[in-house]
DNA sequence: ATTGCAAATGCAAATATATTGCAAGCATGG
DNA sequence: CCATGCTTGCAATATATTTGCATTTGCAAT
């Protein structure tokens, strides 16, 4: 009976250890994790690779967890509780991953103008940076 | 002795068919194109999957396309010109893309505090918007 | 124009990532 | 505790991307 049953159950869905297990490790963890990731993050008997993506599937569906696209080769997912608004900072040298919180979303405005021009209503965004580290810096002589 | 030979020489490299040809297909289309879909506009013979993939990764590294993450299950690629700025709308419903021009970008200030806070150099980002296009919003309703 | 060499390409095979069908197992309501 | 339907594991399949290697091409120096 984990802590996310309830959540679980009010959305007319099962509680199962895949469930509950990945919100868990997303919990965890600041940085979005791939399906490969939550995987391997789960204690013996990890859940078969199907069964991890089926479940990211329909997590994902109610809005409990939240696809980040950081231009790899796979999707990474997170946490997506109320009010949590991250973006992120990516080292284009060694892949690292920063994230942070934002304190005002100036996007707002832009969200607006959008909805004026196409006639699109916007649901969410996704903002991410994309530069060097500080130790990428380093090795590359210090652009 | 295509319009992209010299840009591709003085950086070095060799100017060829496949490169040309992916330079000019990414100018051509105002949304990001996926390795595939570029792979379609070749006019015969086109080029192996595989040469397309390279070429890719190599004009990526040279800043001359940039990828873009829609949070699909490959990657699309744009023409990375010079000043040129782009943001996209994706429908979550039909997948439909919209990309628009943006005036002024409000993102600096932002950039200066990831160096502050981070150390991180950040030389690009990506922004991308998710939502209900006009016709899925009636067909669902309009919600 | 011809030639030599490094770099690019095609092709086939290998990987990596994601999805699906089906039989067996588990969660939940009665 | 039992029946039911939803979940899971497993195997097979689909799709996306990468790699090795032999061949061809681009291009600079004849």
């Amino acid at each position: 009976m984990g802590k996310h049953t309830e959540t679980l159950r009010r959305m007319g869905r099962t509680s199962t250890r895949g469930r509950e297990g990945i919100l868990r490790i997303l919990e965890e963890t600041s940085i979005p994790l791939s399906p490969k990731d939550i995987r391997e993050r789960f204690p013996e008997p990890k859940p078969d690779t199907a069964t991890v993506y089926r479940n990211l599937s329909l997590l994902s569906s109610l809005g409990l967890v939240r696809s980040v696209a950081l231009h790899e080769r796979c999707r990474r997912y997170e946490a997506a509780g109320e009010g949590i608004h991250r973006h992120r900072v990516v080292c284009r040298g060694c892949g690292r991953i920063e994230a942070f919180q934002v304190t005002t979303c100036h996007l707002a405005g832009i969200e607006a103008d959008i909805r004026r021009r196409f006639g699109f209503k916007v649901t969410d965004h996704s903002l991410e940076f994309f530069g060097s580290c500080p130790e990428c810096r380093k090795k590359e002589g210090a652009k």
